[in-house]
DNA sequence: AGCACGCCGACT
DNA sequence: GTCGGCGTGCTC
């Protein structure tokens, strides 16, 4: 008796391999069962996904060879399984791809006898009892829930559809999903598997409070190794050891960012995706899944799975929580529907409210001024009351580009096709697409001449600036003002945003000058005033999600001031515009999202836009641009007549924007459907001709191509 | 993706 | 005369 287990293997889509390989062995393993495989010279991991009794057609015996060897854990259940397959199918790469991607990496490495010894090690750890006093403890209960959170908590129970916790900001979302965590985890297993709920963040920096409070919460029941983390900043030993915990039962929690979608969690009954309209979600290299989308699918899936036991009389669900201040326009859309349930908690807790809005007309303002003077006052207003002011500026460095008014040289980048940044703190050019980094030139390269000068700004230059205009501004005690900078150049060290966040908080910083970093999450106790001082951009952008990220980021900025009850009533959200008419203002002024996204949703249904049209792009990167934009063309004519493609609408080939980074020429094409069942058939179909387009002789040069289904950057 | 095989320039 | 560039092709 011999089986022929079909393996898949992280070998990519357009590598021509089909889903899987088939190999030999003696035993019958079980699909999801992680296997050390042969493929060519080298030992790969991968995933058996089918073990028939048969060998497969077309194959003979001699032509598979068995595989080398069996880790010794819990197969991967078919829930997970069918949640990659779906990912693999959906984003047009193979299973394998996704499946392996989603594994941690160092499993790859690990041979049998250090696996079954990191096993024992873990398992030791998670038996002995919590540090201090011994167990059981009690349970935690947290604050007193306000009245809307009780009622958000009651109709979460009962909801039979994915919800959308449309909260404001620092109405007490986390609670919220605290509270759910707790009821999920109260709740008995099924197959002797413990619950189990997965939190996702968009960002790495936001996971460490999260952890805390989750750790508070909850280890003083389930032990110390109940709330693991799962993010791309870790070691791989810890990523490891994180993964290890949530597939085995050990760990209840998983937080972290969008990988930890694809996370193996036997007993999961609750996902909550915070700040779900985050573009962070979407990854943007290999699969470029959407992790707000599969977590909305996968609770579906494991749903389902449990609905599928036997005698489960009372079919236990899981449940998807997707939370924000400022939802994505198809999330919001599709409460309107009534495919989600939208729970509101629109009171700020402490009953705070969001600051007042205060819009400056920059043609009403001295020529050349880069913060208003009524502005500047405002600050110096509050540093003397000793409150905090925050600046937003979304532009790293000291100004964008560096330009010779004798000869109009420019610093581009030698790499790209883009401007190289001015850092004068460390007198560099920097590019920030591809990192090409020099010394600033003494005089221009091209004639010569001394005067060469920053033009623009970024979030060095109004620190500097600040610093100035602030210089006899007092605090409280008569000690001068003191103005910092956080943006990804000042935090780059390890540790250093914990240094820059403590400074704040210990009220050692006055004026904190940041890049849209310092409006995400972090939780500062003494900022009565933020200001965005140069937004204007992103209101005339060609890219039609620019509207509603520059709402979301004013909003989640606004929601920085005034924390505490007593000093939101006199907190003040001022931004700078040169447009003060533009009705995006008029709806922030009233922070009234649901009408704006109603104005945002109208505009995309009379486009026939997503979430009313859907799309993918097939982008190629090539040595030339022509090459490029040949094989998007050739794929295109190749397309018609293929399936779906009635229904398809194929645009021409054009550049991007930035159309050179790292002397590699991008350029992409658009692909339009009224369905999203017609694009998909579409994308199948088409994944072989793209293969035969690849190898076309006036497609010489191409270096790679990938399909993004549903992109955020059209 | 890796890793082979395979055919053309600058070095001991 | 070799070492090595990366173009093309295959992996059950």
């Amino acid at each position: 008796m011999a089986y022929w287990p079909s393996v898949v293997t992280a070998t990519p889509a357009h590598s021509g391999i089909g889903a899987s390989l088939s190999y030999r062995s003696a035993l019958w393993l079980a699909p999801g069962t992680l296997v050390r495989v042969p493929l060519g010279a080298r030992e790969v991991l991968g995933v058996v996904w089918d073990c028939p009794a048969q060998p497969p057609e077309g194959l003979s015996e001699a032509q598979t060879r068995p595989v080398a060897s069996v880790l010794d854990l819990p197969a991967l259940n078919a829930s997970w399984r069918q949640l990659v397959a779906f990912a693999g199918r959906y984003y047009q790469r193979g299973a394998g791809e996704v499946a392996l991607a989603a594994l941690p990496p160092q499993l790859r490495e690990l041979d049998t006898t250090q696996l079954a010894r990191r096993l024992k090690r873990q398992a030791k750890a998670a038996n002995a009892p919590p540090s201090g006093d011994p167990a059981p403890c009690a349970a935690p209960e947290g604050p007193a829930l306000s009245t809307e959170q009780a009622q958000v908590l009651a109709a979460l129970q009962s909801a039979a559809a994915p919800a959308l916790l449309f909260g404001a900001t620092g109405s007490g979302k986390t609670e919220v999903y605290l509270r759910a965590t707790r009821q999920v985890l109260d709740q008995p297993g099924t197959g002797g598997l413990p619950t189990q709920a997965l939190v996702m963040v968009p960002e790495i920096n936001l996971t460490p409070q999260l952890e805390a409070r989750f750790r508070e919460r909850f280890e003083p029941q389930f032990g110390a190794g109940a709330v693991v983390c799962l993010h791309s900043g870790m070691t791989p030993a810890q990523r490891l050891a994180s993964w290890l915990a949530a597939h085995t039962g050990q760990a209840r929690i998983v937080l972290g960012t969008r990988m930890a979608v694809f996370a193996s969690l036997p007993g999961l009954r609750l996902i909550v995706v915070d700040e779900e309209h985050d573009p962070s979600y979407k990854s943007q290299d290999g699969a470029r899944y959407s992790a707000r989308d599969l977590a909305v699918y996968r609770a579906k899936v494991e749903t389902d799975a449990l609905a599928a036991l036997p005698n489960a009389a009372a079919a236990p669900r899981c449940q998807v929580l997707l939370g924000s201040a400022t939802p994505s326009l198809e999330s919001w859309h599709a409460a309107d529907q009534g495919r989600y349930l939208r729970l509101d908690m629109p009171g700020r807790m402490g009953g705070g409210s969001l600051p007042r809005l205060r819009l400056v007309d920059m043609n009403h303002q001295p020529k050349g001024a880069v913060l208003a003077p009524p502005l500047v006052a405002a600050m110096e207003e509050r540093i003397a009351r000793g409150e905090q002011c925050l600046v937003l500026l979304n532009r790293r460095g000291y100004a964008p580009v560096l330009a010779c008014h004798a000869c109009g040289w420019k610093s581009g980048c030698p790499h790209c096709s883009a401007y190289r940044v001015f850092h004068k703190l460390d007198r560099t050019l920097r590019c920030h697409h591809c990192g090409f980094t020099e010394r600033v030139p003494r005089a221009c390269p091209d004639c010569g001449n001394l005067d060469i000068a920053p033009v623009g700004r970024g979030t060095e230059q109004v620190e500097e600036q600040l610093a100035g205009l602030l210089a006899d501004a007092r605090r409280p005690d008569g000690s001068p003002a003191r103005v910092a900078r956080m943006d990804a150049d000042s935090t780059r060290l390890k540790g250093s945003l914990e240094v820059q966040l403590a400074a704040l908080h210990s009220g050692e910083v006055d004026v904190l000058v940041g890049t849209q970093m310092i409006a995400k999450g972090h939780d500062f106790r003494r900022i009565t005033l933020v200001a965005s001082v140069n937004a204007d951009s992103a209101l005339f952008a060609s890219d039609h999600r620019a509207p509603e990220r520059l709402f979301a980021l004013l909003m989640q900025a606004a929601g920085r001031a005034g924390r505490d009850a007593g000093q939101s009533a006199a907190s003040e959200m001022w931004v700078q515009t040169w447009y003060p008419q533009h009705p995006l203002f008029a709806r922030l002024k009233l922070y009234d999202f649901p009408g704006f996204a109603a104005e945002q949703l109208a505009e995309r249904e009379a486009a026939t836009m997503p979430p009313f049209g859907f799309q993918a792009l097939l982008r190629a990167d090539a040595r030339t641009q022509a090459a490029a934009q040949a094989f998007l063309n050739a794929a295109a004519e190749q397309g018609i007549g293929l399936p779906g493609h009635e229904d398809i609408t194929l645009y021409p080939a054009v550049p991007l924007t930035i159309q050179r980074v790292a002397n590699v020429e991008r350029a992409q094409l658009l692909v339009e459907s009224h369905s999203r069942a017609a694009l998909q058939r579409f994308l199948a179909a088409w994944q072989p001709v793209l293969l035969a387009c690849r190898a076309l002789p006036e497609a010489r040069g191409l270096v790679r191509f990938a399909v993004d289904v549903d992109p955020l950057l059209v």
